[in-house]
DNA sequence: AGCACGCCGACT
DNA sequence: GTCGGCGTGCTC
């Protein structure tokens, strides 16, 4: 007998093994087993037995070592899973793999529990007629019949609850539900509740930073297909579930859902629209502000859409909206309006949450005058300013490429002064302390979230339950708002939202303030204020009438218009190499390679640091869904020259 | 990714 | 003399 096996290792490649006679029917695809690796016994995974040797002739064939598992600790699905993000977001097949299993090989299966007791417990207000509506239409879904669903409505109209309601009805039957949150923060919160509801056995929390002896004990209950309700960040998407009944993804239109920093690259709402379907799971998708992506395929009739349109009693306000300059005589952050108002919200004793988004624009290059930012002549993006021995002091567009000289004029007020933005929640926490010496002030975003200790949390909390005056955060507070107090929402310096090299900036934008005015409706008195230099530069009449639908239809003309996803399919490759000439040699045979499966190739754009080693540029392929899969397949097997590095990122959501 | 081999610089 | 820097090559 003869096996194949594959290693966490980033090598995209199975290796033939000899069984020896005594394993022989315990080495079966899915079971991990020990084996000579190079110079050293390595855990790693059988992918396929056969009777006949299929290695090449001149490598000579070592035997398996031991096995470590009675039985694969997957399911049945675990191959098909592999090929499908493979196809769909390349790398080696190892990495995919063990991303399904845990590494560990001292990693056994627990006992788990074969009966459980379960005891829901539904609280007993009347629902509201779309709420009922949703879950008739869920209910009456044949059984194992693949249905994915967007239930679309604004915040406080009680779309959580009726996927809580749901996800007790299938826990009753017994079978497994999975609800996905965008982070972590967002997972701590929303597992008390469901504690409340399906009594803590039967919930199992699931999130990266969770501890080894929870997760064994987690993952073999749900691969046993024990009954339960899975609260998980995206990584939830690839649990072992054996009985998936239902799966839902709150907050759908989140970014985090998009693995892209480490391998495997992924995206959960395509891999649980891939395991829904495989398992003939009922399939939600929960958003007051769902992706251009998922929109267009209702559009187009592949998802169902479940309108969520009147308010959960006690929650029916209308926040007001008001747009004002950024510039300001008293302060370098704060209007004068925005002053007032934070005064009177502290004399009201109510929470303000003040939003500044600062990632990676550091560098962004505004006028003295009147605040506007210089931005790109041929495709509108915010320029950053650079400085480079190569090409001295100058304004690059990090979305296409075209770079300028520091000479601008201020296309709104004609002023030929300019100067480099700095600052970020921490100065205006500082400039806040200044105006209202006694305020509670806190700060929210993943700087101090990353200790225990960290104010962050604090913050989390007085979000909540009041004890705060002004939390300053980053786009991560508008993420947190759930049963938030907050009375007066801001938004200081919109634009900087805008135009980055990021396409989704203004998709993204939009479903901040979405969210945001979303919250402020649970309130009475709620104010949204949103301190501009550029009013012009974001179309807010639908965010005024609170139209989500009609904030998308214009963003999504404007996709179609510049030949953007969810129109086209982008593949970004980024090249390394030390030196120039590597560098442009690599990114030459890379875009000649590509050329006839592409619609359009943006870049070269360069991306390194003048303090980095190597240097970094990328290409930006956009091609349609008929060959970019191939596209995809040949840019993954690509072997780049010595000393030169690609990554490859499937429809990516970074650009830098 | 590991791990080893190998070929040059500053130490007891 | 040799310890150790990390560039290069290989893993059935």
């Amino acid at each position: 007998m003869y096996c194949k096996v594959v290693y966490d290792v980033p090598l995209d490649r199975e290796f033939d093994y000899a069984v020896p006679a005594e394993l022989e029917g315990k080495v079966v695809p899915g079971v991990r087993v020990t084996a000579p690796f190079g110079r050293v016994l390595t855990g790693g995974m059988v992918t396929a037995v056969s009777e006949i040797c299929t290695a090449p002739k001149n490598v000579k064939l070592k035997e398996i070592a031991s096995v470590v598992d009675k039985r694969p600790l997957f399911g049945s699905d675990l191959f098909p899973l592999m090929r499908f993000m493979k196809a769909h977001w390349g790398g080696p097949i190892g990495q995919i793999l063990f991303a399904l299993v845990p590494p560990q090989p001292y990693f056994k299966l627990d006992n788990s529990p074969t009966s459980v007791h379960i005891d829901v417990k539904t609280p007993s207000f009347s629902l509201t007629p779309s709420q009922q509506n949703a879950l008739q239409t869920v209910r009456a879904f044949p059984a194992y019949e693949f249905r994915p669903v967007l239930l679309n409505g604004p915040a406080y109209t009680g779309k959580t609850e009726t996927v809580l309601r749901l996800a007790g009805e299938v826990l009753a039957a017994y079978g497994q539900t999975l609800i996905t949150v965008p982070d972590i923060v967002a997972a701590r919160q929303f597992i008390a509740e469901a504690e409340e509801r399906f009594g803590a056995d039967n919930v199992f929390c699931w999130h990266s930073r969770m501890l080894l002896s929870k997760k064994k004990k987690y993952f073999s209950a749900i691969s046993n297909g024990l009954p339960c309700v899975v609260i998980a960040t995206r990584s939830g998407a690839l649990l072992p579930f054996k009985n998936l009944r239902l799966a839902a993804m709150l907050d759908e239109g989140d970014d985090n859902y998009k693995q892209e920093e480490n391998k495997p690259y992924y995206h959960a709402r395509e891999v649980l629209f891939f395991r829904a379907k495989m398992h003939g799971a009922a399939l939600l998708f929960v958003s007051a502000t769902p992706s251009l992506e998922l929109l267009q395929r209702v559009q187009q009739g592949t998802v169902a859409q479940l309108p969520f349109t009147q308010a959960v009693p006690g929650h029916a306000f209308t926040p007001q909206i008001k747009l004002t300059e950024k510039k300001s005589e008293k302060s370098r952050f704060l209007s004068s309006f925005l002053l007032a108002q934070l005064a009177e919200n502290l004399k009201r004793k109510e929470t303000s949450l003040l939003i500044l988004n600062r990632r990676g624009y550091s560098n962004a290059y505004y006028c003295l005058n009147c605040g506007v930012y210089a931005k790109c002549k041929k495709c509108g993006a915010i320029l950053a300013r650079e400085n480079t021995p190569e090409h001295g002091d100058r304004l690059v567009c990090k979305k296409c490429g075209h770079t300028e000289t520091l000479q601008q004029q201020c296309p709104k007020c004609h002023n030929l002064i300019f100067k480099s933005r700095g600052g970020g929640t921490q100065k205006v926490v500082t400039e806040l302390a200044k105006f209202f010496p006694k305020a509670r002030l806190l700060r929210l975003d993943s700087d101090t979230l990353k200790t225990k200790a960290g104010q962050g949390f604090e913050a989390l909390a007085a979000l909540k339950n009041g004890q705060a005056d002004i939390i300053v955060g980053t786009r991560l507070a508008s993420g947190a708002l759930r049963g938030a107090k907050v009375t007066l929402a801001a938004v200081l310096d919109a634009e900087l939202e805008l135009d980055g090299p990021n396409f989704r900036a203004s998709e993204k934008y939009g479903q901040m303030l979405f969210a945001l005015r979303g919250h402020l409706s649970g309130v009475a008195d709620g104010r949204l204020i949103i301190q501009s230099a550029d009013q012009d530069a974001y179309d807010y009449s639908p965010l005024l009438a609170g139209d989500y639908q009609a904030a998308a239809q214009t963003e999504l003309a404007l996709r179609e218009s510049f030949l953007y996803p969810p129109f086209v399919r982008l593949i970004k490759v980024l090249i390394k190499a030390k030196e120039a000439d590597l560098l442009a040699a690599e990114t030459a045979r890379i875009k000649r390679l590509a050329a006839p499966k592409v619609l359009e190739t943006l870049g070269p754009v360069w991306c390194a640091k003048k303090t980095d080693v190597l240097k970094k540029q990328y290409l930006l392929f956009k091609t349609d869904e008929e060959r970019w899969l191939d596209l995809l397949a040949e840019l993954d097997s690509f072997v780049p020259a010595k000393k030169a590095a690609v990554k490859i990122s499937a429809d990516p959501y970074d650009f830098y």
